[in-house]
DNA sequence: TATCGCAAAACTGTTGACAGATTGGTCCCT
DNA sequence: AGGGACCAATCTGTCAACAGTTTTGCGATA
């Protein structure tokens, strides 16, 4: 009988859900011990969570040093979505080769859906969903893996709202017509520019990143 | 004073090393006690290392059950080759945008070397020397940690030898021109050219995976 | 003989204790 | 007073034993 319910992974959701909500926030020192009794269990599987937050790169670590929450720098995002516009430019140029008529079309309906029902999460759903048109395991691996979890720290970290979504549905818009059209090429570069701009607008909202590394401890 | 030498570590290396040379074969079942008393550590560092190489995708694993060692399906290599495309495609054209004049001049006298030294290791080189130059530590990390490894499991299992070698110095040294004109398009172009027609020259070689899953058990 | 169920074996997950390394503070020396 | 060496506290790395799950092999039954 599958009663499989290892505390490990349910720890490294935990730590991912309070890594998010800024329980830990980003510099902040992990403790292996306290976060076990907090959780109530062993460090075993404390352990193997930060590993493999390690990972995923949400935690930066060095063997007998203590284990740090990732520290945002304006740098680190300008790099996380330069690696965005290789993946998810690509990833679009092979939804415009290989999406089949049926799921475009299930695409274009749930992308109008969102012009009124206006839910921030269902906007970005588009890109996951064209990471899994792309039909390469190992793209929607990485897209929804590390960059994702990566992404969405950003995010929170800014206000992201308001005029930005308005361009953003166009740009969705343009993308799924250039996939509709088959047209790699277009659909490659319309995604390449519309992170492009994505980028941009964050790094007009973090304004030039107060970068204190240690303040948590004084708390 | 650093005298730092994890366990973990160094089983996690000589268990790479092991894949490598097919001492742990592809499908094959990866078993922590016994891997433990060949090592002469404690399960504990073992179980930290496939845990690791789980995390850069060469092992496979879930809760309960046994891990294996990655097997390398056709699908899984043109996915590879398909993820390479996009991330090395991108690192030429950043490189194009980024190189130094003497970083360049340093790559193209390297470059060069080879033609009379054909030495292979030197002319995938060039591949890690054009990731580098990206100047993308997220970039850099991809293309030399997992798709690294997995792409020499791929290499180390097809003689890769003698004809393509010369038609790949031939596009090295295009790619490399296209650089120096900073021409970011064309390097890009070039990059994902010479990465497909690697990939249509591999599975020429690997003629339909023989595909023996559990194999290894009937030893 | 083939199939099903059950029990033992094997393996992974977890724990608490111990060892080695680093950090932080104190005290002595200059 | 400033700087450096030593020592204690703290944390990470490792180990051996225990618990829960899966696999395997045996035997009963049809």
């Amino acid at each position: 009988m599958n009663k499989a319910i290892p505390r490990g992974e349910d720890v490294f959701q935990r730590m991912l859900a309070k890594i998010y909500s800024c329980e830990l926030a980003p510099g902040e020192i992990i403790n292996e011990s306290n976060l076990a009794v907090e959780f109530g269990v062993s460090r075993g599987p404390v352990r193997e969570a930060v590993r493999r937050l390690q990972g995923i790169q949400l935690v930066t670590r060095e063997p007998y040093l203590r284990a740090r929450v990732v520290t945002l720098t304006p740098r680190a995002m300008f790099e996380l979505f330069q690696m965005r516009e290789a993946i998810e430019g690509y990833a679009a140029r092979l939804a415009a080769r290989n999406i089949s008529d049926a799921e475009l079309e299930a695409l274009v309906r749930d992308l109008e859906a969102t012009r009124r029902n206006s839910d921030a999460n269902l906007a970005f759903d588009l890109h996951v969903r064209i990471a899994h048109a792309s039909a390469n395991s190992r793209i929607i691996d990485a897209l929804c893996g590390d960059l994702y979890h990566l992404f969405r720290m950003y995010r929170r970290r800014s206000g992201d709202v308001g005029r930005r979504k308005r361009e953003a549905f166009s740009e969705h818009w343009q993308i799924l017509r250039a996939i509709q059209a088959r047209d790699e090429d277009l659909a490659e570069s319309l995604m390449r520019s519309h992170i492009r701009r994505a980028a941009e607008h964050l790094s007009e909202q973090l304004p030039a990143e107060p970068a204190r590394p240690a303040d948590a401890l004084s708390a």
